[in-house]
DNA sequence: AGTTATTACGAATACGTTTGCGCAAACGTT
DNA sequence: AACGTTTGCGCAAACGTATTCGTAATAACT
């Protein structure tokens, strides 16, 4: 075996040209006559033959291949939006590097380091923490966008959510309806959307009149089973509430977990809202109302902006977009 | 800005020797003296160098990266496998291309191809369908794993679990609790795992002596609005059973969809096992066994496989590894 | 002192492409 | 017939690295 990949040089021979003119052909780059042209398709075809890419970009061209940084792959919501991403790269024949950051900035620094040692095109990504100074990725001249989460030290392109503006909705949406005191439930302040996500609550609080009595719940990043126990504790800290806010759905599966382990979800009293949409809350044996994240969107939008600049139709600047969520309610 | 990134000449030049020992300093390919190496060391701080991976690679060395190709990253089940791939390669510095094939064969050809184009050192799959020949994965040189799904046409090490042994038991199971007419919900039998689930379930009507009706549906994949759809026809096609088994996470959550709208699920005498272990299952309003699948095992050992493969210290051969599954019983 | 072994490094080439430059032949123009 | 222009293609350098030779200087032997 151990079949030696024929390269351009072979096709040249076999066609009775030079290299320069099977790549010409290849690339359509210059003018060759119908009938070398068409011998060399002959030879790549009798060859099969096959451009090397890593040559090819060596020589200056693109990699063809972007990366992009999440922090959980399990979790729907970022699986939805990987699928998105994936799904518009392959249209423009780009592929993707896939890297799970587990929400650890050390993790995240050797996944830019390694993106960037292999040349990719350019980088989506959703940083860990929005005050992180990435000072590989600053002087990176490839494109970078940022997706769900910003970090103000990246200047790059932003997609995300409005998450001040969803909070505060949902939120009026709950006093409105006689939620009178409230579990609020999210991660700490260094994840972007978190911050933005509890102003939105505690603004919404303030702006209204009527009494309500609230209080908050702020976790690290941390596994199922973990987040499970810790939830389990902050339901015994925190008794009395008739209504729970969690800002992410990992966070309300496992809430449900630990009260359901509390029983605390046979009286179907107490009311319950989260952030991203699982299509398993229809499901439930308990009505979850969500706030809806166009997850689609997020992905295509990102990929849209990055191949424009990547054809260098447009300069990379530092816009945001921040698309609107859809509250559904569950009763 | 336009910063041009450093080479190894560079460095060579600011420390006063030639790239040969800058190259061998690196690499630690052959003795240098101490104070050399020193300087080389202080001129890639200072230059702040980082080796080219791609000119590496093209120099011989591999590209440190492998293929990963699955149906839908979506699905918890495919996820999960991902994530644990992503893990164990991140722990040998690899890193990953995720290609979502959509369960389409022409989608599954096109990531082939382009995998192969970018070099990459492997490929893990798990092929849509058991019988296509892809015949450029035949005469690539790399090593290939089947994971999940398993192709005869492809020559390679596979990691997936015992389907048929798995259906016979959890089957056995339901008939021996009283389940006397059995809804059987899967794909076509193009797919791997879908054949095997099915034989086994059979073998077990079979062997069992108590009378046991049973329908087959048998599906092609597709989104999860279509399929709910499909399945509350044969909902409808198919009336009184007692039992429904399911041979996939997605094919059970579209069918619960299907379900509740025909309001089955009120009166709890449906009794429902799926593959997968949805982590949803425990907070739905209706109790489903599940039949568990070591998908971070399946991961795990993939890459170890492979890792083994490209240090070369073990030689490819179509070996196949089928795990033991759980049944997990919720009443 | 002469030979050999060892130490410490450099020059040159190869990997598979793309591309600037250039050249020969055919054609058009006066 | 002499010259310019176009047509169609090849030569060779370049991309950034790893590696096979080779070599000069020193050390270690007879």
């Amino acid at each position: 075996m151990a079949k030696r990949r024929s390269t351009i040089k072979d096709v040249a021979v076999e066609a009775g040209v030079s290299a320069t003119t099977v790549s010409h052909v290849l690339n359509k780059t210059r003018y060759v006559s119908p009938e070398v042209t068409a011998n060399v398709y002959k030879a790549i075809e009798k060859l099969n033959y096959k451009p090397n890419h890593m040559a090819r970009s060596l020589r200056g061209a693109g990699t063809k291949a972007i990366g992009v940084i999440i922090a959980d792959i399990r979790e729907e919501f970022f699986a939805e939006i990987v699928k998105s991403i994936e799904k518009f790269c392959n249209r423009s024949d780009y592929i993707v590097y896939l890297c799970d950051s587990e929400d650890k900035i050390e993790k995240e620094a050797k996944y830019i380091q390694s993106l960037l040692a292999k040349d990719v095109d350019g980088i989506i990504i959703s940083p860990v923490y929005s005050n992180t100074k990435i000072s590989s990725l600053l002087d990176a001249d490839i494109p970078i966008i940022q997706i769900d989460r910003y970090s103000k030290n990246i200047d790059s392109f932003f997609i995300g959510i409005n998450n001040k503006k969803s909070a505060l909705e949902a939120t009026s949406y709950l006093i409105n309806n006689d939620s009178e005191k409230i579990l609020f439930v999210g991660y700490n302040d260094n994840v972007y959307t978190q911050k933005l996500r509890r102003e939105g609550f505690l603004e919404a609080i303030e702006k209204n009149n009527r009494k309500v009595e609230y209080n908050i719940v702020s976790l690290d990043y941390m596994d199922n089973e973990t987040l499970c126990t810790e939830l389990g504790n902050a339901i015994d800290n925190y008794p009395d509430f008739d209504t729970v806010f969690c800002t992410t759905g990992k966070l309300c599966y496992n809430f449900l977990k630990a009260a359901m382990k509390k029983n605390l979800l046979q009286s179907q009293k107490l009311k319950i809202l989260t952030y991203d949409n699982s299509k398993w809350l229809d499901l439930l044996k308990y009505p979850i109302s969500s706030i809806k994240q166009p997850t689609e969107d997020i992905g295509r939008i990102a990929v849209e902006k990055m191949m424009n600049y990547l054809n260098s139709e447009e300069k990379i600047c530092a816009e945001s977009i921040h698309l609107d969520t859809e509250l559904l309610i569950r009763k």
